[in-house]
DNA sequence: AAGGAGATCAACCGCAGTGGC
DNA sequence: GGCCACTGCGGTTGATCTCCT
């Protein structure tokens, strides 16, 4: 961590911006961020520094509310199925850290950074992976263990997309069906920019194939290669839980009404105001700029609904 | 109990992308 | 087209915590 009290101390600062602070953040600064978020909501970063009365630059006040101070952030440990995500998701989008976070509610990307470079990285390098759930009903089913890794099989991330679908009233989604065809991952051609594919697919061996071509994916560990980690039969991305501020706010009567998102929202009753009442939870600072080609919860269902591998149906 | 080593995680830095003028 | 301000992202740093000897 660093000193509160490191004002001003980097010589390339000018005189005005020599007056900011930098290090951690102080209760009192915390709470004027906080109030003024919820007050005004999010705008211009460097006028909220401006007009909450924080010494800090805008860029600090971001990083703060998107990190710590955002009412639906998770806290505590990650889970296992949240692990097993993590892995599943690095293998097909490396460290696109924002990305990740997007599909892990209440997470965000400085977290899971944090996690995978201690922890995970630490236990690929062990090879003491161990990803077998506590709570598997059905472990008497074999797993493949490559390299100490167990694979996701479909059945767990399907729980774990279900999960997510039965905890988000609404989410993010972009290009799920691109122009008039359903074509899931256009992306693959580009760089394996998988920004756009959000939801639940199957993806065609061909397709998994030129994803895998020939090499494993950002190859920080050779284990994730897409055979080892059965990516021919399962590309699966979780869908996207990205959601801006002001998209929020737009939906708190919505989510009023069907709010079961995330029970440990952050409650700060100590300064007399619920913030989920405000925001609703659920709200996902990560991945801001998904702001296009977003479909409601309705339309979403029904859509879903198309694909044969999901039993359930939109109420 | 002390202190050294390693782990954790909040925060900073620099860069790239974007939009307005 | 160039400049500037702003935002978002990923990599890195370093203070603090925890464990081990």
């Amino acid at each position: 961590m660093r000193k509160p009290d490191q004002i001003g101390k980097d010589p390339r600062m000018n005189n005005n911006k020599s007056k900011l602070r930098k290090g951690l953040w102080s209760p009192e600064e915390d709470e004027k961020l906080m109030r003024y978020m919820l007050t005004n909501g999010q705008g211009c970063w460097s006028d909220i520094a401006r007009n909450a009365g924080l010494q800090r630059c805008g860029k600090s006040c971001r990083l703060r509310w998107i990190n710590y101070l955002r009412p639906d952030l998770k806290r505590g440990a990650f889970s296992l199925q949240e692990e097993e995500l993590i892995i599943h998701l690095h293998s097909i989008l490396g460290n696109r850290w924002s990305q990740i976070a997007a599909r892990l509610p209440g997470r965000t990307d400085n977290e899971i950074k944090n996690f995978w470079n201690s922890t995970l990285k630490k236990r690929f390098k062990n090879n003491t992976f161990i990803t077998t759930s506590p709570n598997d009903s059905d472990s008497s089913e074999p797993r493949d263990v490559i390299g100490g890794v167990t694979p996701l099989h479909e059945h767990d991330l399907m729980n774990m997309c279900l999960d997510t679908f039965s905890s988000s009233s609404n989410y993010s989604m972009q290009n799920l069906v691109p122009g008039s065809h359903l074509d899931p991952f256009p992306m693959l051609d580009n760089c394996y920019d998988m920004t756009g594919a959000a939801g639940i697919f199957n993806v065609p061996t061909s397709l998994a194939a030129q994803v895998g071509k020939g090499d494993e994916f950002y190859g920080d560990y050779g284990i994730f290669e897409p055979n080892n980690m059965g990516l021919e039969r399962d590309l699966s991305l979780p869908p996207l839980e990205s959601r801006s501020i002001e998209e929020n706010n737009a939906m708190v009567d919505m989510k009023s009404n069907n709010n079961h998102f995330n029970n440990d929202c952050f409650n700060n009753t100590d300064q007399g105001f619920k913030v989920e009442n405000m925001f609703g939870c659920g709200n996902h600072g990560q991945g801001e700029n998904l702001k296009i080609g977003e479909w409601d919860f309705e339309g979403l269902m029904q859509d879903l609904s198309s694909f044969p591998f999901l039993d359930f149906q939109a109420e």
